[in-house]
DNA sequence: CCTGAGCTGCTACCTGGGTAGCAGCTCAGG
DNA sequence: CCTGAGCTGCTACCCAGGTAGCAGCTCAGG
């Protein structure tokens, strides 16, 4: 693998797709794709050490990998993302150089390609124009996560499922997608709840006629009702505050 | 104020001081004070509408300031940050253009200085300097909005006051900084809680000898036994995966 | 000086969700 | 073919925390 990755064509479409890479000369490309190496993951692979995390960055190819928090003291744990084709981890500890606290578990068999840090970094300083679109995906990040911390204080689990299966459900095919097939533990991860309390929730939907659950699967039975589902947390008196308008 | 704020030698002490400008030379924080323009706010001031937030960015010089989110239907706030000297905001609607969903009110009068958005995105050009210290505010940002989502998912109410209180307690001083003096629905506000609990806690641990609270005040009284409440969450049985090693 | 807004400390009540446990199912591996 | 791991659907129980309401305090403004 002295030429890295660069003879595979498929490597390089891909990373043509992914937004980071999106304003990127084809050049550029390339020489990422030389300092690149690629791995398979199987199913169940973890990836618990900041081993991995620490000296290497990666770029998802193919599969679904489960992005999580834990802590061993409080037996709980929480996802943080799904990972599938495009997605890409470890930008943070690229950025900072520490370790993050985040874990990796594979759901289904995984394609990565991977730079280490040292070399990323080098390639980075010769290809500014990635700068943009890391900027970019951090402000989102940024915002997505208050969103998270906002919907966790003051919306209630079901509301919370509800917004889970709404963000992911596509109009155009009519399906759940991303999540669709993963464990009732998984998605209770995904909203910080627990697997019980999950699936309670689960029946609740189907028994009113919002959902469809056979073998795993999740079909999408009306979509108006989950939104008036996510819609009814509660019609509370407003905001009233006083506005001082601006003194300047 | 044609000449903006540049006669103003606090001002440039006090961007002097700014992480965010760290790296920069003098001449171009006087560049960014030519198109500064300052603010009183008095106490209880609320920016509600994306109008100042959308338009200008702003650089705290005194005073406090409360960040929060809000939403009508629900009705409940939570506080994503107290802002004090050297803090700023709306990076991220400096950065990617569009309102954010974060309102401002006023806790103790303060002083700001504003810059317009255009003239800010300008500056930014011809001082590329600014996008590393942007880069690492982004990242720490991140990694704490990641943190305290785990923190909510995992955490019981009183384990998070005891977490904020060390958080904002300083050694040296011998004191809860930042937050100390401040009601208790902030502090509730804080921890995504409500008042009652809050303060139930809050009594709890003056029960118990780790605070004496009078007027307000909060003073620390048993640190270790504060921080015994944050560890004793729950011993459960130890996080147990099979680690499937790297194949490659 | 009074008045009322806003805060604290507290009680009493209720419920959503966390916990535990189990039967039955599927499915991969031997 | 069987076996067991892992999943789902479900029941029953319990408690942390949300809700409501109130008395008493402080303090700024009239």
């Amino acid at each position: 693998m002295n030429q890295g990755l660069l003879q595979y064509g498929c490597y390089f479409e891909t990373l043509r797709e992914n937004i980071l890479f999106a304003d990127l000369p084809n050049d550029s490309l390339k020489t990422l794709l030389e300092i690149s190496k690629n791995q398979i993951w199987p199913k169940k692979t973890c990836i618990l050490d900041s081993d991995h995390t620490l000296h290497r960055f990666y770029i998802v190819i193919s599969g679904k990998i489960k992005e999580y928090q834990y802590e061993i003291n409080q037996n709980k744990e929480l996802i943080q993302n799904i990972l599938i084709k495009n997605d890409f981890f470890n930008i943070c500890t690229l950025l900072k150089g520490h370790a993050s606290r985040l874990f990796y578990e594979v759901l289904s068999s995984s394609e990565l390609i991977y730079i280490s840090m040292e070399d990323m970094r080098l390639w980075m300083d010769e290809n500014p124009k990635i700068i943009g679109p890391i900027v970019n995906y951090l402000v989102k990040k940024t915002e997505k996560l208050e969103d998270r911390v906002f919907d966790l204080c003051s919306m209630d689990t079901s509301s919370r499922l509800a917004k889970l299966l709404i963000e992911n459900f596509n109009i155009k095919t009519n399906k759940i997608e991303l999540i669709n097939g993963l464990s009732n533990s998984i998605l209770a991860g995904l909203i910080g709840t627990t697997r019980a309390v999950l699936n309670r929730h689960l029946q609740d939907f189907k028994a009113i006629g919002i959902l469809n659950i056979e073998g795993g699967n999740i079909e999408m039975i009306n979509l108006p009702l989950l939104f008036h589902k996510l819609q009814v947390l509660s019609e509370k008196p407003p905001h009233e505050k006083e506005f001082l308008p601006n003194l300047s």
